[in-house]
DNA sequence: CTGTTAGCGCTTTCAC
DNA sequence: GTGAAAGCGCTAACAG
């Protein structure tokens, strides 16, 4: 079957005896006589004839294919997003091509350049490098998160802003009355930024002195919390803050490993929130490792998707889309209704 | 610049004043003469051109490209193989396709059918249904752990049996007497189907009655453990057991959890030892979730591809291949010398 | 509605 | 070495 060589256009217009263009016309969709159309079908069924995508792209300069971005597929959050982009583009009748970046810049380099040259319809891309550069406007280009100065590529984020503050105002809901915020932050602009933006409005919003690590991140974190735990130590060891807002899940959980093997206890002396909404062994299914202000990723995801495809039609997109997010339990807060794992929907 | 048209191999012949062959010897590596070399990569430059994928596979069917075909990517050893896969295609010239097959069976065979008409190179397959009547042998395929009945297929897969001795193994050397084994298999055969197999043979080799749960993998998971840990106590409580080998980490937490729930301690009461090696965050820096028998899932993902390149080469390349599991204290067993997430090498 | 035909951009003969 | 030319399989434009 490989060996054999694949049936061509022509040889199924043979087969069916007509012409060349018939048989293109059946297989797009074209209006063509019903009895026609019959015979073609059956030599395409009979010869097993699939189109060859090769001519067929060297002709339309379209190949139905997305290159995806993105660090990797380690990290789950990344790793789910890629699944539901590969979901949306399929029901879009696109493939994706997925690239692992993961601080080549060459890499994703090369990956733009498919696009520049007709390769792939479409890139979108989750990245933390500086890809600005490679891109000039109207490149059917999606970004998730990240901010190009001087550059008009539409992006889809979370409402990062809204996601702080409700994180501020879920910890003074359960009871806190000092949360603190620590920030690991990428070098690179983006939405997630405003993460700060909303924790020093909801401060201001609440009367609360704000009180917060700003870090980059970086292999050194787990001392940086150390330090700032210590720094947060009264001389009876009790705790300046009562309430932790965490950049991430990930840093969240690291610092209440931290805080227990401290003594202390969480969520009974210190609750902890964290942004991402990252599950234990499988999204959305699994657990949560802490209560977490959850991005919608599979939202995000189909959102990127639906703006790449009006941008390749041509229409006007906006150049910023933001999604809501949402607070859930997860262990680490002293809310009692507490559902950690149900579903969204 | 994406508005005009990318230039062609005539657009650089013509600035070269060379002739098209010429231009496509200079792109393919065949031999110039230095001079027309010269013209020609200075003319590349200075249009900024790049082969056309569609053309040159129109020509030649190799598109350069492999599929991968998985459940999703939302488990993390699902993920994480993918991303392994990826980066050893990338190594190889590659670029990956990937599809999130996860129960979608037309998903799966039209994927496969991009191989049969060669718009991709090859398929690496890691699935769950029936794959094995699509294709043909001679197919560029190769599967992970998957068993297909009367089909050559190479396959590649951790070594499970000798994982699943050495699981009950370490549970005896860390002091446990009655180990039983939690199993919940696909209903596909597969290597890991010789898990069991495994605990068979470990329990005959050290004198130990086998006692196991033996289903198949089904959302009412927890109850069935439920169901097994009640038939386990003794009316004062006790288990008659000291000792789990989970069929994976995922099976190996919720039962750590259960039991915990009943008031049992882990590991002084019950040891637990699981499969796979997924990790807290991310692969391969995070914790283990539990101690466990570890895939070398990146090794597994450069043999799959070594064995594609090897099999696109025409090459004879070995009908199963094996790799070497490792345990890894993850928190759930005695040993007290755990280094949890310390990488492999 | 149908059949014919001219390329899409490249690789690969084949003479020179 | 080099240049000319024949397609790869398809789409789209055109004449019938």
């Amino acid at each position: 079957m490989t060996s054999k060589k694949a049936p061509t256009m022509r040889d199924v217009a043979l087969k069916a005896g007509v012409a060349l263009g018939t048989v293109s016309k059946v297989i797009n969709n074209i209006p063509v006589s019903e009895k026609n159309r019959k015979k073609v079908e059956e030599a395409i069924a009979e010869l097993n004839y699939e189109v060859n995508t090769y001519a067929r792209g060297l002709k339309t300069q379209k190949s139905n294919l997305v290159a995806l971005i993105i660090p990797n597929t380690l990290n789950p959050f990344f790793a789910t997003f890629a699944n539901y982009i590969e979901s949306a583009l399929y029901r879009n009748g696109m493939k994706m091509l997925l690239c692992c970046a993961g601080g080549i810049p060459e890499k994703e380099e090369e990956y733009l350049n498919l696009a520049m040259n007709n390769k792939v319809d479409g890139v979108i891309a989750l990245t933390y490098s500086d890809i600005g550069k490679y891109i000039s406007d109207g490149f059917p280009l999606v970004v998730f998160d990240r901010f190009f100065e001087n550059r008009v590529i539409p992006r889809v984020a979370s409402d990062n802003f809204a996601g702080a503050c409700l994180a501020v105002e879920k910890l003074l809901e359960f009871g806190c009355k000092r949360p603190v915020y620590i920030r690991f932050h990428s070098i690179f602009p983006g939405e997630s930024d405003k993460r700060l933006a909303g924790y020093l409005h909801a401060c201001a919003a609440h009367g609360i002195e704000p009180d917060y690590l700003n870090m980059i991140e970086c292999p050194e974190n787990l001392a940086l919390m150390e330090d700032f735990l210590r720094q947060h130590q009264r001389p009876d060891k009790e705790l300046t803050f009562d309430g932790v807002f965490a950049h991430t899940d990930y840093h969240a959980f690291l610092f209440m490993e931290q805080l227990r093997q401290n003594g202390y206890r969480v969520p009974e002396d210190v609750q902890i929130i964290g942004f991402d909404g990252i599950r234990k062994f499988r999204y959305p299914a699994g657990d949560l490792f802490v209560s977490s202000i959850c991005q919608p990723i599979e939202q995000l995801a189909e959102k990127c998707v639906e703006i790449l495809m009006a941008r390749c039609c041509g229409a006007q997109v906006p150049p910023l889309t933001l999604l809501p997010v949402q607070y859930r339990y997860g262990g680490s807060t002293r809310e009692e209704t507490g559902q950690g794992s149900v579903l969204p929907r």
